[in-house]
DNA sequence: AATATTTTTTAGATTTGTCTAAATTTATTT
DNA sequence: AAATAAATTTAGACAAATCTAAAAAATATT
């Protein structure tokens, strides 16, 4: 079964906004993808129709199994086409979002097959994000973000939830990528702030909002 | 100004058959597309008022200037990512079109740019066809078919006119590819089939059909 | 529990690219 | 030059994805 660009779009909003909240409504996933409600419930009758989605009008939806495994397969298109404009191309990891949006929906499976060989199999994007294999299998590692892990202890980033440009941005000006080893010296409990201490460079603090979402690996 | 997916591969229609016929008609350009004429007629009249061709009713038409340089911006990428996939990724050379198809259409400039630097700044793509530079402009070479080209004149394949599968699969059974070395011993007028000779192989016949569709240098 | 508010759905319209069938123009034959 | 044939265009319709406005259902408030 093939998909439009749009269903597809539709498909891997819906799945990214099941692993925040545990319900999607049919406003959140509007807001998502731009459009108004009344089309979210057209495009909700199309996906049940196809079999990707559960779906009683008025009762919410959710990913069939079939659903999920083709969100995982545009997810795993997604981060094996950053990690190629990052790791190949030489693009900065804030600056290949919106033309991995387009090349995810390149229909051929023997190029994402060659494309994954080509590229050693990698199993983590760009952002720390984990990618899926070729049959939807996906690394989980244990992570803790800047606000939740032990005093002192040397931590490696492994990925950033909030992946806007801003966001990137503010954590190349702090010099933190994935892989940069790091330690919190030190937590403020007026505003929730951390200071970080990378290598012999002197200590800075980062808000509560960046510790929040820079995750790392113990 | 940009232009949606199917206007693109009606503009690199037209480019193409400008190049083959010196007139295109509607009636050709709906079987390039794979339309009916009345189809290609509403086209026309979207691209006339985008100005990427001249046209006037019953009268013909034909490329712009501007039109002319949104071809070569779509051979570019096509071809770029056709050398991607062959040299980078592996692909035999008659298995890249309908991907290329496909990636040609990726909107970001800075992507092809960064792939054409990836690359090494080719050339020429798999089946020997000039890649135009960013201001579009494409390296010509002389060349001759094997029905055009001296007896016993040591040549090397520079290019094949027709990329039908069919063709491709026939070249690779006479192990004939671009830069295989090659020379014509004999020509039969009766048929019009060619005897080459490659290296130390025993010689063999190709007939008229693939003699003037195998372009060398001479 | 009745009312008010919010969310979701339906109904009907719009745009893009296509189609068929009929009309018009151009080209070819006789 | 008239008749016929071929190519092209117009007119009107359809599917996909969207929209607005109104109706229906679910949720929250008093």
């Amino acid at each position: 079964m093939t998909h439009t660009t749009t269903e597809e779009n539709y498909i891997k909003a819906i799945y990214h906004l099941q692993n925040v909240r545990d319900t999607v409504s049919t406003t959140l996933l509007s807001a998502e993808m731009k459009t108004k409600p009344a089309s979210v419930t057209d495009m909700l009758k199309k996906l049940r129709s196809k079999r990707i989605v559960h779906y009683q009008r008025y009762k919410g939806f959710n990913l069939t199994e079939s659903g999920n495994k083709t969100a995982l397969s545009i997810v795993r298109k997604h981060r094996l086409w950053e990690y190629f404009l990052v790791n190949k191309l030489g693009f900065e990891w804030d600056e290949v979002h919106n033309v991995a949006e387009e090349l995810e929906h390149i229909t051929s499976n023997e190029l994402i097959l060659r494309l994954d060989n080509f590229l050693g199999n990698p199993a983590f994007d760009p952002h720390g994000d984990p990618i899926p294999d070729h049959k939807g299998k996906i690394k989980i590692i244990k992570q803790s973000s800047l606000a939740a892990i032990p005093l002192k202890k040397t931590v490696s980033v492994s990925s950033v939830k909030n992946q806007s440009i801003q966001m990137l941005d503010l954590l190349n000006h702090f010099q933190i990528g994935i892989g940069t080893k790091l330690k919190v010296t030190k937590r403020f409990d007026f505003d929730g702030s951390v200071e970080i201490k990378i290598d012999k460079q002197p200590a800075t603090i980062v808000s509560k909002q960046v510790a929040q979402n820079v995750f790392c690996i113990i």
